[in-house]
DNA sequence: TGTATTTCTTAATATAGATTATTTTTCTCT
DNA sequence: AGAGAAAAATAATCTATATTAAGAAATACA
C-alpha cells in the first residue's frame, strides 16, 4: 500500500487510479537519515527524489572562501533533490543534509521516468509540484531584490514560523544571504 | 496548422500526437506587441500564458523607492507569464513588457487547463519546461551568492551573449540586483 | 538634419552588510 | 551533572555597492 502522506500530496493535484498509485509505490524505496547525514555531497550524480516524510533538509553549497551558502529548505510533504544534476546527468555542486532525523521515501530518475512515461495524473502531479517551486522562487527572488536584511527576517519570521523554530539562526542567516553576525545584530536591535 | 516554432519547442520534451497538436492549436491566439507595451501590468490578474515567437520580453516590479527590479528576461521559443497570479488567482505585483517589437502565441489559463486535462504528451512538455525554469533559477540563485557584481556582469556575457547585445545595460543591471551606475563602472575597469 | 529622449559614464559621498576576533549561551552526549 | 562542542551575541573595523548629481553619447523621431 502506498504511504498515506505522499497519496495524500498527490491527490491534492492529481487523481490517479488505485493502479497507478500501487505502480508507483513499488518504484519508492524507504530510507530513515540521521542528523547531520548527507543524501548527496559535491561531485556525486545526483540519482534520486527525496518526498520527505518526517525531518528536515537543506541543500547548499560552499563557496570559495569555505561558506555555506543555503538555496533551500525542505520538511514534511516536500520533494528536495538537485534537478540541474538529476536532469543534466552532471556532477552536482550542492550538499543535501538532514537537519533532523528523518524519514524519506525515495525513487531513481529512472524509476520517476518510468512512472512519468505512461501516467497522464503523475506528469499533472510532478508538473504542478514544479510549478509551485517557481512561484515560491519568484516569490524569494522579490524578497530578496526588495527587502534589506531586516525586512527579510522579520517576513520570514511571519511567514514561514515554522522554519524558525526548527532551524538554527545560523542557517536561516545563509538562506537570507546574510552573515549569522548581522542576523545576530538584527534581532538584538529588535 | 500549429505554428512550426511552437510544434518544436513542444517536440523537444514530447510527442503528442497531430490530433493533440491541432487541438492545441485551437486554443491559441495570435497577437504583435509593440516595443515598451504592456502585457500585464501590477494590480491586473494575469491570464495568459505566452509564448514568444519573435522578440524580447522582460517582467519586473517596482520597489518602494520607485525602482525597477527584473525577476526575468524572455525571449524566442520562451514562455512567459506570472505563475503567481495566474495559478493563485491573484492580482499581480509585475509588470511584463516587451523590449522589442514582438509576436507572440497566448494562452488563457482556461485553456491551457483544458489542453492539460486530457493530454500526456502536453502535461510532459509542461512539466519539462517547469523544471527547465526550476533549474535556471536555482542557478541564477547560485550565481547571485556566489559571485561579486564584477563576476556576475563577466559570467552573463560569456553564458548569454546574446542577451547582453540586445538589452540596454541598465536592465542587465537591475536583472543582478546592481545599479546601472556601478555596472557601468565594472565594464569600465575592463 | 536637428532636437528630444533614452542610455551610458564619471566621480564624490554614503551605507548596508561583511569580516574578524572574543565572549557568552545553549546543546549534546557520556 | 559536567565537559566539550555547537550556536549565538557583541563590537570594532572594513568594503562592495548604493546614492546623488552632472554631463556625454547614442538613438529615435519629426
Amino acid at each position: 500500500m502506498i504511504n498515506k502522506q505522499l497519496k495524500n500530496s498527490i491527490l491534492q493535484f492529481a487523481t490517479p487510479s488505485d493502479e497507478t498509485f500501487e505502480e508507483f509505490n513499488d518504484l519508492l524505496e524507504y530510507r530513515e537519515i540521521n542528523k547531520k547525514e548527507f543524501i548527496l555531497t559535491k561531485g556525486q550524480n545526483c540519482k534520486h527524489h527525496y518526498f520527505i516524510l518526517k525531518g528536515c533538509f537543506r541543500s547548499f553549497f560552499i563557496n570559495e572562501k569555505g561558506t555555506e551558502k543555503i538555496l533551500n529548505f525542505g520538511i514534511e510533504n516536500w520533494w528536495i533533490t538537485d534537478y540541474d544534476s538529476l536532469t543534466n546527468l552532471c556532477p552536482t555542486n550542492l550538499y543535501i543534509q538532514a537537519i533532523e532525523n528523518s524519514q524519506v521515501l525515495c525513487i531513481t530518475k529512472e524509476n520517476m521516468d518510468k512512472a512519468l512515461n505512461h501516467s497522464l495524473e503523475m506528469n499533472r502531479y510532478f508538473r504542478i509540484i514544479a510549478e509551485k517551486v517557481r512561484i515560491a522562487d519568484q516569490r524569494r527572488m522579490y524578497y530578496m531584490f526588495n527587502l534589506s536584511g531586516k525586512e527579510i527576517y522579520t517576513m520570514f519570521c511571519e511567514k514561514f514560523p515554522e522554519f524558525v523554530q526548527r532551524i538554527p539562526l545560523y542557517m536561516l542567516a545563509s538562506y537570507f544571504g546574510l552573515t549569522p553576525e548581522f542576523l545576530s545584530k538584527i534581532r538584538g536591535n529588535g
